[in-house]
DNA sequence: CTGAAAGCGCTAACAC
DNA sequence: GTGTTAGCGCTTTCAG
């Protein structure tokens, strides 16, 4: 079923048939008529790849991630996909489970479907990878600041300051000896967490002490265990939790150790949901996962479709503390969510 | 930049070149070098426009569902996926908003983007819509079943049995007037759970009252005021809550109103990592989501590469009660998760 | 307003 | 092992 078919049975040339499809009000009225119901009557519908072979657009986005499974990529990516329809385009879902080969690998494969640009979240690509994609005119924007991300297109959030305000707030409430947990697999966003920590700590005159800050796997077992190891070595009295999912399961191990969050109090990071269901209700940091995606692709198709590549943006979104009853704010008790 | 410049930079013919991208055991080693050498220095990449013309294949398939953020929906879509990769293709991502004639409209326009497959998650179409798909040759399988799956490729779980269980253990805990919470965007879900819970009651011999079987938005206020509105009128001794989020609402209703899980035991349905945080933890059902993922992909690539097209599969993946403690199972008071 | 014809970049018979 | 050539289905000049 082509267009030529569609065009003998219609009885008209192929260009007609064409420029029913690309610009209608370039043809005779009854003509157009004629052809739309035959192409109706032969079920036609055009062959997308001979299409754009001659405009070499695509209309597919990549989006690349370290992990489908976590909310807060995939708010970033509905984000992305809500503009990406204002445009007429769909995206294309990448795990890369957070391995750098896989991701070069995912990525490269994108450019050959000839994707008008890329969407890169947490992205782990070298300096090397990032020059590949530049050569190939692949627009792109990343999605959280990274190692190479200086100088390029990238929406991200203020991890560092987001801490020190935590970390601030837990000194408020007197806590003095605060741990932090790490989840291993987000080397740049610790390191960015971190520094909000060491500088809040140190503003609050608070000892910082490598066996403070432990790393584990991002999930409730990991929480459990990394903040059990904590209460029997160094006994502290806050947890910074880098993750909800950890944040969990450090309150879980609190628990079972016979503790309150009297005694150790938790914070998370990210604005799980689950967040307002643990018992105590978790204070945390809300990412604004959604807005990033929303902006990252208006920032992208900026570039796509205006070829406005001049300057790089690097637009930062502000991320915001909840706070709940898990570091023992007895002024929450009464709050639902 | 195209297979031609490469040609002739590297003194052969365009087959050769194209021989080197696609049987390069068919070519002669040093040409090939000397091929793949030229390819790397003028940075080619084929143009994968004109190679699908010629295959029509684009190695995309379409994931199609209502909600890109339920953890479940991602879970069968990573399952998906990871079959994908196997077959070298990727996944286009499509979010319908649990909206009929969005479904309808993106999937036309999956098949002009001649996606070689379609996996329906949750699917609202028509049957005329059906017939369309079916009309363009293209693959598809539904991820649980729907008022138009029967005879065609599904895969989907027992809801109806599940529920079935659920309700007997409450019964078999001794409670006697249970009430079902449903999510209101889920009707054929919804139905199948309701058959079981039907079919269980009876059994029981326990009463089924319509005001035991409420509707809510498919979120932790929906699944709270739903609960207190119970409390209040028909009293409850436990709650069947159709998805964990209504769950978590629920839990939290109860405490608010000073009950315990022992006065209104909840079960939920879905088997959300959360669940295991809750206080209490929940009880729930567990879907085997990433499964039917996989599955659905392995029967899909089997319809894409082997064309067996034939019989059409029913392919049903048990769904798994997960006993903790909030429907008063004190046995359950020592287990972590 | 319509049609003929030349590609878009690649693959796949078919010859050599 | 390699090259020639005829398309894949469409868009787009260029004539009429």
């Amino acid at each position: 079923m082509n267009i030529k078919e569609v065009a003998s049975k219609a009885g008209v040339s192929i260009t007609t048939v064409s420029r029913v499809l690309n610009t209608p009000e370039k043809v005779n009225n009854k003509t157009r008529e004629k052809v739309l119901s035959t192409m109706e009557e032969l079920n036609y519908t055009p062959n997308w790849f001979a299409r754009n072979l001659q405009t070499s657009r695509s209309n597919i986005i990549g989006v690349v991630m370290p992990d489908t499974l976590e909310i807060s990529n995939m708010e970033t990516a509905k984000g992305v996909e809500d503009i990406a329809h204002k445009h007429n385009s769909n995206i294309i879902l990448v795990n890369t489970a957070y391995d750098p080969q896989t991701e070069k690998t995912q990525v490269m494969s994108l450019i050959e479907r000839k994707i008008d640009g890329l969407i890169l979240i947490q992205s782990l690509l070298d300096s090397e990878d990032i020059k590949v994609i530049r050569s190939k005119g692949i627009p792109f924007v990343f999605v959280g600041k990274n190692d190479n991300s200086e100088g390029e297109n990238v929406v991200y959030t203020n991890y560092d300051e987001a801490v020190e305000e935590v970390i601030n707030y837990l000194a408020y409430m007197n806590r003095k000896k605060i741990a932090v947990i790490l989840p291993e697999n987000q080397e740049f966003i610790n390191r960015e967490k971190l520094k909000g920590y060491i500088k809040a700590m140190k503003n609050n005159s608070l000892d910082i002490n490598e066996s403070y800050i432990i790393k584990t796997e991002n999930s409730l077992e990991g929480g459990y265990v990394a903040t059990s190891r904590l209460l029997d070595d160094i006994k502290p009295d806050a947890i910074f939790a880098a993750t909800d999912t950890i944040a969990f399961g450090a309150i879980e191990s609190i628990k079972q150790n016979g503790l309150t969050v009297d005694d150790v109090g938790v914070v998370g990071f990210e604005g799980l949901e689950a967040g307002a269901v643990v018992e105590p209700k978790l204070t945390t940091v809300i990412k604004p996962s959604y807005r990033m995606g929303l902006t990252a692709g208006r920032v992208l198709f900026d570039m796509i479709e205006d070829e406005l590549c001049e300057d790089a943006n690097s637009i930062m979104l502000q991320a915001k503390m909840k706070i709940r009853k898990s570091c023992g704010n007895k002024e929450r008790i009464r709050e639902i969510w």
